[in-house]
Formats: C-alpha cells, structure tokens, sequence
DNA sequence: TAACTTAATGACTCTTAAGTCATTAAGTTA
DNA sequence: TAACTTAATGACTTAAGAGTCATTAAGTTA
C-alpha cells in the first residue's frame, strides 16, 4: 500500500536555517551552480515554493548560507584569545585546536571549500567572508605571533607571511575533507596531522622549544 | 566601418590545445558547470561547433585538460628527485622550489583548485588526479622524508602525515591565487612565502637545523 | 581550374532548472 | 464551527545553455 503523504506542517521559525544547512551541504558537495533549488528544498523537507518564501533567489540563499554559518565561531574565538594567559605558543596552539573543534568537526566545515570554489563567482560575498572571517582570524594568529617575538620567545619572521603558513595546513585539512579524500583507501587521521603542525611549528617558530608531544 | 570577419583558418594540430587552455582558465575562474562552451570556443578562437569536433562532450574536454596539463611536470620531478645527490633537506627543498617554478608559475597554477573544487562531480577524473598526481608527488616528498630519518638528519614523525603537512602550505597557496586572493588589498609575496615555510621546516624537521636563511 | 575532402560555422532543437503564482490547507480567532 | 490569515504546494512559464547538423569555404589533388 502506498505511503500516505505526510500532512504539511507550519514552522516558520525553523525553516530558514533548515534550508540554509541543506544549501549547505549540497553546495559543498556539488558546487552552486551544479545545486538545484529542488534538491535544496527535498532535503529540507519542504517543496521549491517554499523555499522562495524564504529566499528571494539562488543567489540570496548562497549569501544566507556563508553569512550566517560562520561568524559565530569567529567571535568565539577572539573571545578565547582575549582571557588567554600564558606563553605566546600556548596561545597558537589553542587558537588552532578550538578552530578545529568549532569548525572542523561541526556541519559549518565545508565552508572554506565552498568559499574557496565560488569565491569569483560572489566577488561581494568573498569580500564579506575576507573581511569578517580571514582577516579576524588572520589577525588573532597575528597577535599571539607578535606577543612571542616581542618576548623573545619566537624567532622573528615577517609577520604577515608567517600567519599565512600556520594558517595554510589548517584549511587545507578542511578542504581536502571536502574534495579528494573520497579518493582514499583509508581515511587520513586529522588529530595527528594537527598534532604534527603544532609540533612543527614548536620547533620551527620557538628560540628554544619546549619538549616535543609527538 | 565595420571590421571585416577574419577568414576562418584550418589548423587541426593547434586547436585541441588551444581549446583545453581556454577551458581551464574558465574552468578554474568559473567552475565546470558555470563555465559556458559557447565561452570557450570564444577564447579560443572558434565557433562552438569546432570544439564539438575535438571533444565529445563538455565532459571530455574537463577530463582533457586535467589528464593533459599535469602529467609531464609529475614526470619531471620525479627525475630531480632521482639524480638528486646531497642532504635530505636540500632535497626536500628543491622538490618544493621545483613544484612552485612548473606548476605555479604557469597556466597549469589553477589545476588543484579546480581539481579541488569538481572532485566531487567527477569521481573518475579525480580518481585518476589522485593516482597521478597526489600519490606520486606525496612519494617524492616521502623518499626525501624517510632518507633524512635513517641519516638521523630529521627527527621522526610519522611519515604519511608529515608529508601532507609539508604539501598542505604550497597547494593552499595555489588554490588562494585562485580564489580569495582577490579581495586582497596588496598581492602576497609567494617567493617570501615559500622561504618561510622552508625556514621553519627547516627548524621544525632537522635534528640539527643549518642556518636559516630567512 | 575543376573536383574533392574535411575543417569550420552558427542557426536550430531540446533538456534542464530558476523563478512564479493560483490553489490548498494548517492553524487561529470570534 | 464558520470565517479568516498565511504557510506550503507544485504545475507552469521562461531563459539559458548543451549538443546537432545542414551549409560554407579553406586547402588539396588531378
């Protein structure tokens, strides 16, 4: 016997973050333009009218989806920067394990990817996500960087460039999680590959490092 | 008064590479499904129906250019690396320069982010991107890894994952060219870059690190 | 220079998916 | 429980772009 159709529900309140993780997903899985709104609107569980309800196009819903996924986490973490007492590598370390933890291992980790891929497409929305998420971050690894060199604890390095590759291997992670793992045998095992960063960098950025953890 | 129409010319042996260099560069700018033939054709230098003549479908002509551009810089490295003589290290970093000067310096610098990008639409092609590409260039920097550790040159780490570590900063400085770098105010400098990221391997990897060069 | 081969063209068809809107029905109010 | 408001639907319209093919003309051969 065939299934009765499920009886509409109204839930205004919910629908808009329900559509923009869907979008979300399917976005980092099949890229904007290869998503159809259909598909957004199935795994929602609502139909393509209702979607428009909420979000005036393809367009607007892709803005929603960036804008609302991340900022949260952004503050969050120059909160933890700001109470942080300790050495200046202490800092780093904590500053890239709560990334990981508030971004990597949440439904907002496809973000970069999906940033990464579009970002000439939505020229407006990658200056928006430059602005209030790449610089922020940027300038949180900026501030415990510049805290160790002015102690004596960092070798000095240019400053900008350096923020660049301590920040590189982080979103690297997240966007291969993305794309080409789904062509390895096995999975590759993210909490040593951070482990392995930081140690690194222990060795590589301190004037006298302390013991390694790996 | 109006420009006369160019005479159409027959050049069958160009147009295959003409074709795929357009298409990558669309490709990379746009993403495969936002990327129009009828564009394509247009940079080329041809009528939409030409590159129906070469390639079968839009398909073909991605897989054409991933398949095309890639393999002959793979091949060469892997010569470097073979008639390599000299330390670990040295190794190491001439692989990294070798990478950046064949692929980043050339119309080949956009392959991994639109590889990263499609992977997923185009299980096939990555597939064989990952064979091709990523496993061989990961065994080069391996070679060089697993070499400095029986000389007691590098400190021991776990190989695989340190691999992906020391690849991660290069490959993300690509996909950034491609992407977000654009909402940058002033271009970054990848020369100095590059030093850094050497630099600190340099420390990070070494038992007893030369001097460093930054 | 006439006949022939095939590279090149671009107008056309056809499919797909964005976006619309008249209709339905869930939930609310009197 | 009848009247009303508005969330939700899905068939429909429309635009865009992939892929086709009859036609044109560049270059070659006899």
């Amino acid at each position: 016997m065939p299934a009765v159709a499920a009886p509409r529900k109204r839930r205004k309140e919910a629908r808009p973050s329900e559509l923009t993780a869907a979008a979300l997903s399917l976005f980092v899985e099949k890229g904007f333009a290869a998503t159809r709104l259909e598909d957004v609107a199935s795994r929602a569980g609502v139909s393509k009218g209702t979607l428009y309800l909420y979000f005036d196009s393809k367009e607007a819903l892709f803005k929603a989806v960036i804008q609302e996924g991340i900022l949260p986490v952004v503050a969050e973490n120059e909160a933890i920067a700001a109470q942080h007492t300790g050495s200046a590598f202490d800092l780093l370390e904590k500053l890239l394990n709560n990334w990981w933890g508030k971004i990597g291992l949440t439904g907002f980790a496809g973000i970069p990817k999906l940033m990464v891929a579009e970002a000439r497409n939505f020229p407006e929305v990658a200056q928006f996500y430059y602005e209030n998420v790449i610089c922020r971050g940027r300038a949180l690894v900026g501030v415990a960087l510049e805290r160790g060199m002015a102690s004596g604890e960092f070798r000095r390095l240019d400053v900008e460039t350096t923020i660049d590759v301590i920040i590189a291997p982080i979103l690297m992670l997240l966007i291969w999680r993305f794309s080409l793992a789904c062509c390895q045998s096995q999975e590759s095992d993210a909490g040593l590959y951070l482990k392995i960063h930081v140690d690194l960098l222990r060795q590589g950025l301190c004037e006298r490092p302390t013991e390694s953890q790996v």
